[in-house]
DNA sequence: CCTTTATATGATTATCTGCTCATATGTTCA
DNA sequence: TGAACATATGAGCAGATAATCATATAAAGG
């Protein structure tokens, strides 16, 4: 109880098991954070970026450089996972440096790596 | 070395950065599973699939009603989840339920959620 | 067999996403 | 100030995605 997660008439097989699942779902707002989290989390260009920040810190242009890419696709992607609060900068004259801004991603990469292997 | 990532032309300010940075690089097929995998926990109705058979295995129309979803939408989501090998199935006469596949992907979940009540 | 029930699948469509291109912002230095 | 440089941003477009709808498969029971 607490939360207003409509019902809704559709058929079901096992009353008590939906009726548990009901009450233990998680809050709309949370599973909305978490697929925007796991969605910027699945993009290549982006894992390549938290990849190579987990290392170092690096500016906009030297990550442009490492995976190939237009300065300004890079700059959108950082924006992204700025945004996700994954990464925070630093401005030092006319440069900005990139770093990680958060001791779980490395985790997560870690147990998504364990899943891929697992298989 | 072994890994034959391309190098590109350009500019780059911090070329140690770079350089280590590109020692350190994912294989490309990682990049690659590891963002099909977060691609497929970055949606919010996948979430709530697997949020619900962490408590128990369900049948598909147990799901669509506790979701308030068509069968056929959830038959689809239940097909990118099996996929990823994130769920497996059992067939019981006309009924199939299914269930977790792998123990990662709830300490993904938790560290997603550190992640969000971290900000 | 034929019907019913539970699930899967293909086609379609509206929305979202990630890049490119052009341009703007902001900093340094002459 | 003005040129050069590092980065950010907006518009636009091609490809991906998640739902719907109609239909197919597959098991159970009469």
């Amino acid at each position: 109880m607490g939360k207003d997660l409509q019902r809704c008439d559709a058929f079901c097989i096992h009353e008590d098991i939906v009726s548990t699942a009901r009450d233990n779902r998680l809050q709309e707002d949370m599973v909305m954070e978490l697929s925007e989290l796991f969605k910027v989390l699945g993009d290549g260009t982006r894992i390549n970026i938290l990849r190579a920040l987990a290392l170092n810190e690096m500016c906009v242009c030297d990550i442009a450089a490492l995976l190939c890419m237009s300065q300004s696709a890079i700059s959108h992607q950082l924006r992204t996972l700025k945004n996700a609060r994954l990464v925070k900068y630093r401005r030092e004259g006319k440069v900005i440096y990139y770093s990680l801004d958060d001791e779980h991603v490395e985790r997560m990469f870690n147990q998504g790596i364990e899943h891929i292997k697992h298989r």
